[in-house]
DNA sequence: TCGATTGGCGCAAACGATTGGGCAGATGCG
DNA sequence: CGCATCTGCCCAATCGTTTGCGCCAATCGA
């Protein structure tokens, strides 16, 4: 454990921490050689010490706590150990679960990450992104690509910043994402299976590849089966529990026979459309069944048990921080998508088959 | 918008990215009269040079795409605009609410937040404590200080680093709260108004000073009207929806007549609960009353709408980067406690009135 | 005994931005 | 017209760390 910090040292820096200098002191060496000796990443043709000496600067730095300056160290060296992250909000659980990958994965290989929000604002990503190419980050993942996105990318492709793409990709960036597309035929195979014949998809934000990929996998799958979807009963909503139950709404409103089963390509909307159904009336799991996306802890913990289309969101954080660190070697970056899987429960197995 | 980076400008850094060099050349003028011309703050006494010539080099900086390098900035002024916050996890919604409130008013101010995960770990938080440090953080914000916490809070007065708690307090230390203690008396008044005598309580990790504040409240409450809780039935869990479910688990093996109303410290146990209860075919809300805290968004738009204690996340982020910041100008920090609410749904409404 | 080799370290120049001090030229006043 | 004052800008030092280069002393072989 590092000994409180003492206040008699030489050198100290105006907060009053030690610095490398206050080591080198202390050990009665030169600054250089206490850096050399504190480096822990000895590559090749660098002469560290002897190890006596070494030992002793090891000893003293543990002693007085010194502890390096990363922004005098990121300075000098031009490299940084952070990679900058950009969401569209943490407080979206998926997002959150695949942040967490991300920075597990980059602390495993010796990076911080810097991760900010941005709202899936136009502006707001330009600054934020502004921001941590101020702080000098030496990759950056996109959590927020929209699949048309143009300038923000052609900007980091500009300043030769590696980066990479999760969850939702755009165009032929590099990206990690799951297979959305076979995500959304797993949830119409099953619902079809279940003999649902007219369905209703609570599709997602237009700009996202998530619900765009998903919606159109749905989409394909029935229509291959014989039973293509209703138009009128595709309707976009946020990603989450206010924008499900608004959409649910629509979709109730729409003339026609009600949908016998609901396919949310989000798990929060599909909460939000289980909200609307239950104040309707309608006995959702009974009468009416619904299918989310993305299988979040919650939804087999809900009251009514929540069928989803799982994503290993996790996995999907860490692969993408891999194939960025990848970018900043140098190294060929190419896409990867991963596999979803169907996780069937209550709320569409519970629905007596329909006509 | 900052046009593309040119290839072909004087000064130039590693990196091929403009520096307060190039711009200063562009203009005609020295890197200092840039540096004064960009330099938003000023204050007092600092000469800023001709209108005329701010202008020029304002419009220069913008044409070639100028971002200041914090790095160096913040090695020679020893102040970074950037605050660390350490959180449990921000998959824990509850966090990345308040985690949301103390960024938003941070970047208002013109500060940055760092935030990493400690999974209430003794040696994470260590490590991501010295790490928050050697990047020179200007104050720090701690969300997952524990009831008696000493070594970590320690290292930071030892360092003269400003910093407050926040959700959970320690001790004597500056911390914005929710008033806990206030909000468990409010679940027992309910409770007990509504006719429940035997209760159980999810009480929380022991070591977290919300799970404890909010158990003494309810404890206190239940006694002062003549029902002391059974001690047996107060269970401690982790703050999740798998840590509800076990506790539940807990309750209703317990000997003796079951509860008729389970309060759980926090929203995702309380769900964990309902989901035990549902899968013991006991009836959520009919049979026995449910009530969790925090009011997490999902708690009304669940199928079984829970009844919870709000408390004000978001709010309470804010405030707490609020009085960091007084805290970083040298003012005196004194802690704040923000009002609980009831939001009373069915989950124990519609409990009939039980013996 | 002497030249060649090598291991261990020190020297000093960066990295990019900031800021107190200072120097010219313009302006004001009598 | 002389002197004080002010305005607008530049100089140079500085923040803490890293690293190519080269010096010195010890070791080795002949």
């Amino acid at each position: 454990m590092s000994g409180a910090v003492r206040d008699d040292l030489p050198h100290l820096d105006k907060a009053g921490r030690p610095t490398l200098a206050t080591v080198a002191t202390l050990a009665g060496v030169h600054p250089s050689t206490a850096s050399r000796a504190l480096s822990s990443s000895l590559k090749g043709g660098v002469r560290v010490g002897s190890a006596d000496t070494v030992g002793r600067i090891r000893r003293i730095a543990e002693e007085v706590g010194f502890s390096r300056n990363l922004h005098a160290a990121g300075l000098r060296t031009q490299r940084t150990s952070l990679a900058g992250v950009l969401v569209p909000r943490l407080t979206d659980l998926v997002l959150a679960t695949i942040y967490e990958g991300i920075d597990e994965e980059a602390r495993h290989r010796g990076y911080q990450t810097f991760v900010a929000n941005t709202n899936d604002d136009e502006a707001e990503r330009a600054s934020k992104l502004a921001m941590l190419l101020a702080r000098q980050v030496d990759g950056i993942v996109l959590g927020d690509a929209r699949i048309d996105d143009d300038e923000i990318i052609e900007q980091l492709q500009a300043r030769h910043v590696p980066f990479v793409l999760v969850s939702r990709r755009s165009q032929r960036h590099p990206s990690v994402t799951c297979d959305d597309y076979a995500g959304g035929r797993l949830a119409a195979q099953h619902l079809l299976e279940l003999g649902h014949r007219r369905v209703a998809v609570i599709a997602g934000e237009e700009y996202a590849s998530t619900g765009l990929d998903r919606t159109r996998g749905f989409a394909d799958a029935c229509r291959e089966a014989g039973h293509p979807l209703a138009p009128e009963l595709v309707v976009p909503s946020p990603f989450d529990v206010a924008g499900g139950r608004h959409a649910c709404q629509q979709i109730l409103n729409t003339p026609g026979p009600p949908p016998t089963g609901i396919f949310a390509v989000n798990d929060f909307a599909a909460i939000g459309a289980l909200g609307t159904l239950r104040s309707t009336g309608a006995t959702a799991g009974r009468d009416i069944a619904v299918i989310g996306y993305n299988d979040i802890s919650l939804a087999s913990e809900l009251p009514l048990p929540l069928s989803s289309v799982r994503s290993p969101l996790h996995e999907m954080g860490a692969e993408a921080m891999r194939l960025l660190l990848a970018g900043m070697d140098g190294e060929e970056m190419t896409s990867r998508t991963l596999r979803p899987s169907l996780a069937a429960r209550e709320s569409t197995l519970g629905v007596s088959t329909p006509v």
